[in-house]
DNA sequence: TTGTACGCGTTATCAA
DNA sequence: TTGATAACGCGTACAA
């Protein structure tokens, strides 16, 4: 099909090329008749401005970026999806991108955003002064995803910490006093708040958060898996375990497994999220829980927002709540 | 930071514009001497091409559209994040849309991807002509997850047909003869596929596939909840049970716990696709294991492919096989 | 209110 | 081999 420019349209409508952009943009105000005239041959041609022209010349690109640790872990997957609905109600088109929290790809796939799109969403929270040089001088709005914003931008936050002190007010009700818990690296931030709430959350409740028990490495499943084998080898083993991140669920069921331990018997398990696993495994398992499609919603919005703005807005952060969804994985610690 | 066009590069290395353009893109011999100039005036300006101005130029984007049914499904999740490994390494970004098999919102997309990408890759497999036509009108190429090309393009296949047999001789040697199967509309191809093979297979065991004992509706998890639920009220429920989709396990566990129903002693289950739910459930269930990762690699290869040829491609299709690794989810039909 | 003309940054064509 | 120049399609400043 021969493409068909806004000069196709001004020649049919018999007008000028200014007019027929005017009445196709809605810009300025048109002579009643002559916009009947233009927007007929808008339809009859079936013109659609052509995308790259519009960019070169705005410089817009109605299209957002979305760099995201792992497409494939549920949670994050739910954020996408949500705000993808958002983004493409307003017209925008989403860039995704899976970095896998390696700082090459991170930097590589910002330089190429930057021509690309309006603006960012970026979940991988590693603090790296190089990946926040670069998403500052970016000079384009940024939605932060559990992370403190940096520059004038916004953030959609989890309350990690809220869900730890939840479970572990929890275990602590039911007469735990070995409390582990398994999480990410410090270096970000989810991992972080989770680890200080567990401290002062044991403290308040009269524990020791003893260090042998707390492993702050990776949210990968089999580090987790390797984690949970390590705390339960230990001589005094824990009696009760708190995943502090999606996948390391299923690396605590494993090392269960492995050691023929029972949940909640033997061992007294609190998921990091909420999933299929959880709700429909043996036991079902209690989990923190967060509304990730509310925070996917969410951040598309003050995005949205950010972009449109005529006027500077102050930075912005919302904190999404945690919830114990409580099910059968806990019980009372096993009499030593 | 004011950017730097390639007007800047020439007028640095004292050339024209032409030239500077021919050195950045490595077309047309040029003076040694004169190249090391412009080379190293791009280095020290940092220039970087404006993509839309190029994209404007050459009607081409350097960005591929991935439209996915849903991202949170884990295989599709996992398609996604290797296509993207593939292309990103070629500088391609992913445009992703989830459509949730909405027509409108599949149009709206194909609409919009249209000046957007160069090829596309798409996963929503209802056969609906109007669809059809706008991929062909399209013009570009496509590559096509679970179904039949259309035009002059490539397409990657599950072996579904292959899988449910698997799971049906596996059933049959275990003396199932009331088996069920759960799953899609069998608009699209991946549950006719499975719904003609299940047929087949049962015949060559001499066994009658009862129509009362196959649900082909939808791909949901509430959906085959329900379904789940009224095969196993049937005055003569079956004895086993497959699932013809990744989110139908989970229907069927939530149904046969609701029942109490114990698997594999009361009845026998086969998920349709491995995950953290099927390998650490309770028990263990036996599925249908596809490679999804190496599917999503194969397609963006032979998108890049197709996008980069001269010569027209003749259209191709790759079948994945599927693997059925069994557990513990399937044992003796309970006595009558 | 309308039209003319320019520039956004590239790449490609055509002479020199 | 190099350079001037014309598009690509659009939006808008400026003039009418």
């Amino acid at each position: 099909m021969g493409t068909v420019t806004i000069k196709d349209v001004a020649r049919r409508a018999d007008v000028s090329l200014a007019t027929a952009s005017r009445v196709a943009n809605n810009t300025r105000s048109v002579d009643p008749e002559i916009r009947k005239r233009v927007e007929a041959a808008i339809i009859e041609l079936g013109y659609a401005p052509n995308l790259m022209a519009r960019s070169l010349r705005s410089g817009r690109t109605r299209t957002i970026a979305f760099e995201v640790r792992d497409i494939t872990v549920a949670p994050l997957a739910g954020l996408v999806r949500t705000a993808q609905e958002v983004l493409s109600r307003d017209g925008y088109a989403l860039l995704v991108t899976t970095s896998d929290a390696d700082r090459e790809r991170e930097l590589a796939f910002l330089k190429s955003a930057l021509q690309r799109v309006d603006g960012i969403i970026v979940t991988t929270s590693a603090d790296d002064p190089e990946i926040e040089k670069a998403l500052a001088d970016l000079d384009m709005p940024v939605v932060y995803f559990d992370r403190r914003p940096v520059g004038n931008n916004d953030a959609v936050l989890v309350a990690h910490g809220d869900g730890i002190r939840q479970a572990v007010d929890y275990l602590a009700s039911l007469g735990h006093e070995r409390i582990g818990l398994i999480t990410g690296a410090a270096s970000a931030r989810p991992a972080r708040e989770r680890l200080s709430a567990f401290e002062v959350a044991m403290r308040d409740h009269g524990l020791r958060p003893e260090p042998e028990l707390v492993r702050a490495r990776s949210f990968d499943s089999d580090a987790a898996f390797m984690d949970a084998s390590g705390l339960l080898s230990l001589p005094k083993p824990p009696t009760a375990l708190i995943a502090g991140g999606t996948s390391v669920l299923p690396g605590i069921i494993r090392a269960a497994h492995s050691r023929n331990l029972s949940i909640p018997r033997d061992l007294s398990v609190i998921g990091g999220a909420d999933s299929d696993l959880a709700s429909l495994g043996t036991p079902a398992f209690t989990v923190i829980r967060a509304d990730y499609g509310a925070i996917g919603r969410a951040a598309a919005e003050m995005l949205l927002e950010r972009i449109g703005a005529k006027e500077p807005i102050a930075p912005r952060e919302i904190v999404f709540p945690t919830e114990l969804v409580i099910r059968e994985s806990c019980g009372a610690p096993r009499s030593p």
